[in-house]
Formats: structure tokens, sequence, C-alpha cells
DNA sequence: AATGAATGAGTCTTCATTCAT
DNA sequence: GATGAATGAAGACTCATTCAT
């Protein structure tokens, strides 16, 4: 899929909106004003708001698969430091790509059906695959235990980024962080939300519990 | 604060709905319909969309510090135990409370000031000190290490159990169980839930990682 | 007809509140509010928020007639210091009863038809009636002018009274009257637009132009 | 300010409207099948009922104030005529735009603030200026009295008309006058007020009294 | 291709009134 | 008799979308 110029603008401001005040909280005129284009150049575009929708997760979604892929086959390594580099590349990427993050979250919430919903799923299964991937081949090496739940692991992953993410405000303000920069903020928490996860995916793939 | 019948009526249908569509994509039409009173009857008892909201969420909050404190308080008994107890009426108490939980996830995204924010903030805090005066307990026992990173072992606690409630339904499809009445996975989802949250807990508290 | 305590109240909240808001301006809530009676009272006692404005005319106009109509009849005087006593207890009148005069003036606007407007022009005709017998009186003594047009003196007299009630905050304002007093502002533009359509009557009644 | 064909359209059922009903007695859907266009329309051009009236007041007092102003400085004429002349032009002016006249009479009485007001305030002290110019050049040249009250001039002057204006239903019935026609009518009692104003300010301007 | 104008359906809220007690 | 609860109708306004140009 090809987007002009115009079009990107748009499913950036959308992606931004979404994210901030929900689908449903954002009008497409907001929209139209933050792209700084015209109100019915989104229906012109892309026939109704749902649809800009599903394009803006389209285009970002295509954006995501690729850097993890990549990643992950590029790297050569023992099991345990290709899953501190697949932590990494996790938090990094949710982190760097909040909004949209949120916006996932909050349409997994709602919609159990409809196109979005498909490309959530499918996203998942494709890095569920990989991680799969990943832990059989730490079994077969012997450097993990066996009888890993790697469903709720991920759950684990994915569920504790997305509360560093959407909960990132209570933290800052728990901690007395409110004059820090938020480039450093952002640097800190993830730093730490990587540091985190490693020690419980050490913990849980390596040690008897 | 006393709440007559209807007004529970209300509130329960409001937080339905909520859950599931969101505040914005709720329509007080909705609520009124599925509580089975007239349209007008919601401004008339809370004023407006908004304090309805308000109001519900003070309900529900209520309805949730008490259980969990008295839990904690009565119990006497080592600190992994305890630990593992809370684990478990947390992950209890979040699948029982299910849209209430996703109400408060979709609030935390959007609204960083507000009333609901201050309470979803107060009960955050309250929780947190529960948990970290248990910790520091077992610390003084000798049972668990030091240096534990309190807040984001909080993050994956919640994040986890979180993210198996959003995201319930995939793993319902990704692992064969469509055929299985809801409350059977209900269960099972709860026991695997408690079951991973515990491995990690004990792994990250008592081994050296 | 007779109205009890809680009528009365009612009545003349609803005068106050019609005066500063109009009819469609205020809420059967605000008069039960202002009245500090219940809600409900309010049709309860008076059927409608119509028939209240209805009684409460009623209510005020009786008060109203008697007052001028036994003063004509009891003095004895020239016809000049008849007028001029009459022009005397319209102002005074008028200005009393503020809130009733600005209720008139609006509702004649509006409502050609109808109970009120049928009140309204009732009193007109006694009121025109009253003061034609006074100037032929003193037209048969010799002391005014023939020729004289009795509607556009009343309309004259009327409407330079209603103009300073209703706009007496510009006249307050224009001439640096902020600070004075009420009663005494009140007091002075009483005695200003007495003294200023006692000219006009004068002149028109009894001098050649 | 421009205003579009359909924005003229709109305001001038609004005028027609709030003139006979006033502002809370009038609904925008009233409005709306008044002026043949949309309801939406109305939020559309205007954003809201109250700015509907405010730009309805900006646009008929533009039209308003530069009639006034151009007439009088055209004339070269004895200050007796030019008061008289003036006379008949606010008689005119009155008359013909009753409509916007009603509307004025309303708000005075209803709001002291907000942006109307000011604009009436504005109005009226525009127009005061010139009389007050007038009367000061005739009482330089000798032609009329000194220690006239003007301000009192100028409440006799609008209030005669507006009285006329707002009873003129009464004024037709009690003089038998059902059957004129109209345009007749208001001719009628166009002349007989500018006479009777005349009338008046001759007496009050150049005689003793 | 791009847009200002326009609209029907829907939003939340308030209204005056009535009912059950 | 007096009133808290309840309601249908109407209020102003916003929405996503379409149309004529």
């Amino acid at each position: 899929m090809e987007f002009s110029e115009k079009q990107v603008q748009i499913m950036e401001a959308a992606e931004k909106l979404f994210a901030a005040k929900g689908f449903d909280g954002t009008s497409v005129r907001d929209i139209a004003d933050t792209a700084g284009v015209n109100l019915a150049m989104i229906s012109y575009y892309f026939g109704s708001k749902e649809k800009l929708m599903e394009n803006m997760f389209a285009y970002r979604s295509d954006f995501f698969k690729l850097q993890l892929e990549t990643m992950i086959r590029n790297k050569e390594l023992p099991p345990l430091q290709k899953i501190e580099a697949l932590i990494d590349q996790y938090v990094d990427r949710l982190m760097k790509e909040q909004c949209f993050h949120r916006i996932i979250v909050r349409e997994q919430m709602v919609n159990y059906t409809g196109p979005i919903s498909g490309m959530i799923q499918e996203l998942k299964k494709q890095n569920q695959e990989l991680i799969k991937q990943l832990i059989l081949e730490g079994q077969k090496k012997g450097d993990f235990k066996k009888g890993i739940d790697i469903p709720f692991l991920m759950m684990t992953l994915i569920g504790t980024i997305s509360q560093v993410i959407t909960t990132q405000h209570y933290y800052r303000e728990i901690n007395g962080l409110h004059s820090m920069p938020d480039p450093d903020f952002q640097k800190l928490i993830k730093k730490k939300t990587g540091h985190h996860l490693k020690s419980i995916f050490k913990a849980i793939l390596t040690h008897e519990v």
C-alpha cells in the first residue's frame, strides 16, 4: 500500500489523537485540524473514520513487524543473550511507538472481531511464534528449563511494558520525577523495564523454582 | 454514600458498557436501556454522564479496597505465603471485577487529571504500600533478597493480569478452547495466572539472579 | 381569590424571576428553589407554570388598581395639581413595583391574546379613563387647552417611566453613580422622573405650542 | 463582517422570532424552519444560539448607526428644525426596525452584562451624544432654554416610541381600527408619534415652563 | 484532485409535569 | 396535603458524511 504525503499526515494525526483520547473521543474534525488538512479530505481519502483507523493500523504494523524479524534473524548468540536482545527490542519498540501501542491496548478491549482485531491477532501470533522458537532452541541446547508456559511469559512481557507505558505518569509522580526532562525519563524507565524483565526471564527460564 | 437500588442498577449497566465500549463509545441511552430505566433518570440521579462515571467509580473502589486490607491483616503466615495469598487475592479480585478493571486501564490512558485519575492514584498508592510492607517484612526476616524494585514488581503483577484479562479471547482462540464454557475458562486462566505470577515472585524475591 | 402563605411565597418568587429572566428563561425549579418550596408544589397548587403566571398577575394587579382609584377620588384640587399628583402616584407605583412592571412590558410584546393580555388591557383602559376624566375636567374649567391627544400623552407617561426603569443601570453608569446606595439612587430617579414628566404635562396641557 | 445570503436569512428569521417570542422562547428549530435552512446550519455558521444573537445584533446595529449620523451631519438648518428632523428619523427608524427594537427592549431588561449589553450601551451613548450636540448648539444660538435635562428627554423620546411600538395593538383596538390595513395604520401612528414628540420637544426646549 | 457548504442522525441535558405514596 | 421519584418531550448542539463545484 502506497500512501501519499497527505495521507500519512492524516494517519499520524489520527494515531496521536486516537492514542490520547480514544477512537470515539476523537472527532474527524480534530484529526483534520491536527493534520492541517481539510475536513472533507478524510472521508475523501479513506472513506470513513473507521477505514482511516484500519489504514493507519496497516501502515503502522507493517512498519512494526519487519524491525523485529530482521533483528532476530541476524543475531547469532547464546539463547539467553538472544532472549535478552529480544526483550530490549520489545521494550524499545513498544516504548518508541507508545501511541500505537496504546491504541492496540484499547482496541483489544473493545473489538473482538473486525479487521483490526484480525491484524492484532496476526501480530501476536507471529511474535509469539518467534519467541517460542527462541525458547525451544534454548531448551534443546539445555540452557533453558523444560515446562515453560510460553503464552503466560508473553503475557508478562507485554503486560509489564504496557503497564509501564500506561502508568508512567503515576510512576513519575510517586517517585518525584516531575522535573526530569521527558527524554531522560523515557530512557530511565526503558532501562529499568528492560532490566526488570530480563531478571524475570532469566529466573524463569534458567533457575529451578 | 448510600445508593438506591435504581442508582446501583444504572451504575452496573454503566460499568458493563463503559468496559465494553469505552466512555465515549457508550451513550446514556445505551445505559438507560441496559439498566431498564428512563433516559432522564440518569441526569436526575447523577447530574451527568461524567458524574455517573465518578459515582460508579467511587462505588466500585469502595468495594475494592476493604477486601484487600482485611485479608492481609488477618493472616499470620510466613512472608512468601503471604505474598502468594496476596497474589491470589489480586488475581481473584481483578478477574472478578474485569469490567471495572478494564475501565481503569482505559481511564489511566486518557485522563491524567480529574477526579477519577485521583481515585486510581489513591488505590494504587494504598495497594503498593501494602505490598511494600509485606516485602520489607520478608526482607527483615531474611526470607527475601535485598534490592527488590517494588514498583516494577507491581507493574508485572498488575500488567500481567491486565494482559490476561484484555487478551483472554486471543488465548482462548490460539489454544483451541472455543467450546469450553466460560466459567471453566475463567477458572483455568485464573489458576494459570496465579501459578505463573507466584513463580515469578518466588524467583525474584528469594533466588539469586 | 384567597391565597395561602405558600402560594404567595411562590408567586413572589415567580414575579422576581420572571422579571429578571423572563417567563421562558425561568424554570419551575428556579421558582421552587427561590421560594423554598417543593418542586411539585407549584404544579400542585397552580396546575402549571402558565397558570402560576396568571394567578400572580391577578394577585398583583388587584393590589394595583385599588391604590390608584382611591387616591384620585379622594383629592379635591385644581386640575393641574391633580394631574401632578397623579403623575407622582404613577411614578411611585411603577417604580415600587418594578418587577411586575417589567413583566408587563415583556408580556405586552409577546402575547396579544390570552388571559394576561386581557388583564393588561383592562388595567390600561381603566387608567386611561381616569386620566381622561381629569383632563376633560381641566378643559371644562378652562385650565387646559383643547385638542389634547390623550392616548399619546399616556404613551409618554408610561413610556418614559418604563424607559427609566428598564435602562436605569445605563443611567447609573453614564452618570458615574455606581457607588450610590440603591435606595438613594431609586429616590433620585423617582424625583427626576416625576419632575420631568410634570414639566411635559404642564407644557402640553397649558401652554400654546 | 461579511455575511452570506444564508447567514442573512438565518439572522432575519432569528430577529423576527426573538422579537415575537423572546430569546428563550425561540428554539433553534423554530429559526431553522422559519429561515428554511437545516437545523445544523445554525451551529455551523454561528456556533451557537447565543452567538447567532450577537451576530444578528452586530449586523443590525451596523446598519443602524450610519443612517443617523449621515443624516444629521448633512443638514444645515436651524436647531429646532434639526431636532424635528432627528425626531422624524428616530421615529422612522425605530418603527421600521420594530423587531430589532423589541429585542433591544427585552435584552436591556435581562442582561446587564455580556456583549449585547455592551453594544446597546454603545449605541445609546453615541445617539445621546448626537442629541446633546444639537441641543447645545441650539442653546448657544439662544434658540433653546438652558437647564435641559437631556438624559430624561431621551428617556421620553425613546420611551414614548417604545410604548407606541409595544402597545400599538391596544391602540388599534381601543380606537376601533381593526380593519385598517397595517401599512396605513403604521403610517398613522408614525405621523402621530412624530407630531406628539415634536410638540413635547418644542415645548420643553423653547417655552418657559 | 480538492473543498466549502450542507445535512440527518445522534449526542447529552433540561424541561414541566405526573404519579405513587 | 404534600413530596420524592419518575418520565416523555423538547432543548441546544456535534457528529461523520456527502454533495456541488
